[in-house]
DNA sequence: CATGAATGAGTTTTCATTCAT
DNA sequence: TATGAATGAAAACTCATTCAT
């Protein structure tokens, strides 16, 4: 196609809404905290975000398609979270900290998205891509585990250790919060990151 | 023709054959674990257990029962695993380090339950009644983790904060294990002990 | 499956319905016939056969498989009728225009079933084994042609040359007939019949 | 803008591309003829033609106006081909055998267009008037049949008896050559031409 | 003239479940 | 108890077509 036809082709464009694309991410989120994944169909999804079913199709391959965008999609806020006003110069212990209670405080005040993600996250729908491309966003903490293993902050294992022991407990007991069985206290979340440093330090 | 189907009645079909639930629940597994939970029909369940569809609602009440069904009976299993050779005489940490090594020695060897137990438990599905039913198979766990608090061993935090260190890091090794992303190794699993221990203890 | 259990299973078995099948092929040749294959779908077709959409892939696979088997359905129907009484003793002039006339009475009074045939067999749809299958059922009829080229009755022509002087310009008439731009009329069809014979006679 | 689309639209955009109309056509016909009428859709036509889908119904009406405009254009190539350096001044037979060559000559030569005919004849989609005017292009051949008839080299037949037995074998010689059942021999041609002349001449 | 976005109505097919036997 | 047949409801997805640009 010639540049000038190309050019011709964009002026005639009526532009997708991205409003849209996101009302569409967020009614899946819902329904599928509601209902689960297995009892969210397409149509559903449809009705709630005010678009037609096959408006879905324009903006998605199909379901596994829209599901795996929105998890890659839900994954990177939580990597940007994480790492908002993450400053290199301070201590290794406080950087860590930081970190850790940005992503509290982020599935916290995003219940729905962090639901999702981890019911997701244990489904075969769950593409190898999308599963790797969300793990890739929080590249900078594995640089930070490494750094703290060079300056003996941190225990000499595996660095997937490290990182099991940083958030896997803090998410469960978001979770107990979300499902009524504890009570959201700051001192818990405190006593979490004080045993979070004991597993991880050296 | 009555009275023949009494007969065959009487000598073969007498009882419920408990080895064709033990195969529906098996099928159920494997399919929910390859496929995903709503990808797994009624039909394919029983195709893969050889039983008719109908079959299974000889069994259970609906889709929903049997799985929460198969979800207790899974954790019934994980249960007395956990507690196998348990003996109240040995120290704390003893006590402990031997049952989160017969947890995971048990998760290892049953990869499709637990992968099954891990996706349904992040599902709406899960009836809070089975919720507690599960959970409530481990309650001598509590009671170990109030009895190290009391005798100084573990530190002052709430038991939910002792339970989540003590099962998800290792929870979640395993599934990086299974998802192929860590390799399967004594020394990891030793440390992970290792960073448990330093979590909890006072 | 012990055989004690085989005669448990066949006597709790219900009957499937013979006549469902029937009604199923009998709507899907006259919507097929009616608003053509592109537009006729399952649930037209169940509509019309009076039984539920989902009761068809009881019978059949899929749409694909279903129309396959009433196209061999019909081509059996059809070699049937050809060789109704059909008599190895007699002349191959006899015998060669009895075939023929068994089958113009056939396919003028199956309409419906000869224009579904002809439909489908233009569709790449029709699977080649169908085809095939459908084909084998003439076979006698090359026995005829063979036994007429060896006894010096019909040309020295490939087999398949002479089949199709012997039925396509029958089928095509009968196709105009029924298109409503010509009449039927016995003259013609004793003239079709002449006309093939100088065809094929050698 | 809307000058700037006004310059564009004089510049580039002023007539119809007949090329493009082309493309559709030739899109439909391979995608028809690969996967059947009604596994060919509007937007996949687009696709194979390299247009937008709202382009075709620049074209065209609709879908069914654009596959009657297809057939109508087929055989008016066809009639073009069969018609193709025709001499009112050769003796009849010559004619006619010329007729008969070129048709084979086009439909071996132009497959797609060939058996697109052949499945779109066989639906009830194609209007009647579509068929009218097709058959009318071949009007100089009925032309032919009567003078035929009148200098008695012809049986004294209904025309389109005549018609049935010239073309219709030779279209089914030709179809089980595409669909590899036969091979495409000369010696074959030459008996199809000469079985078709015993069957119509007087 | 050309097109991407959008959609209501439809498609094929599968679903969980019931029921007569 | 066990099951094949049957089905209403719903699933995912596609369709032909329209429209604003």
């Amino acid at each position: 196609m010639t540049l000038i036809k190309r050019l011709f082709n964009i002026m005639y464009m009526r532009h997708k809404d991205e409003n849209k694309r996101e009302r569409i991410f967020n009614a899946a989120i819902q329904l599928i905290n509601e209902y689960g994944l297995s009892e969210t169909s397409m149509s559903k999804i449809a009705k709630k975000a005010n678009v037609s079913a096959s408006t879905i199709y324009v903006y998605f391959e199909n379901k596994e398609d829209m599901l795996n965008k929105l998890y890659v999609s839900i994954k990177k806020d939580m990597s940007l979270a994480v790492f908002h006003n993450y400053d290199e110069s301070i201590t290794i212990q406080s950087a860590f900290e930081h970190a850790l209670k940005n992503f509290s405080d982020f599935i916290l005040s995003h219940k729905d998205e962090f639901l999702f993600a981890e019911q997701f996250s244990n489904s075969p729908l769950l593409h190898k891509l999308s599963l790797m491309e969300g793990a890739s966003l929080f590249e900078p903490l594995f640089k930070l585990y490494e750094k703290g293993k060079s300056e003996r902050v941190f225990k000499q294992v595996d660095t997937s250790l490290l990182h099991m022991f940083t958030f896997n407990p803090t998410m469960q007991y978001v979770k107990e919060v979300f499902g009524g069985r504890i009570e959201l206290e700051q001192d818990r979340l405190d006593e979490l990151v004080q045993m979070t440093w004991d597993a991880i330090k050296a």
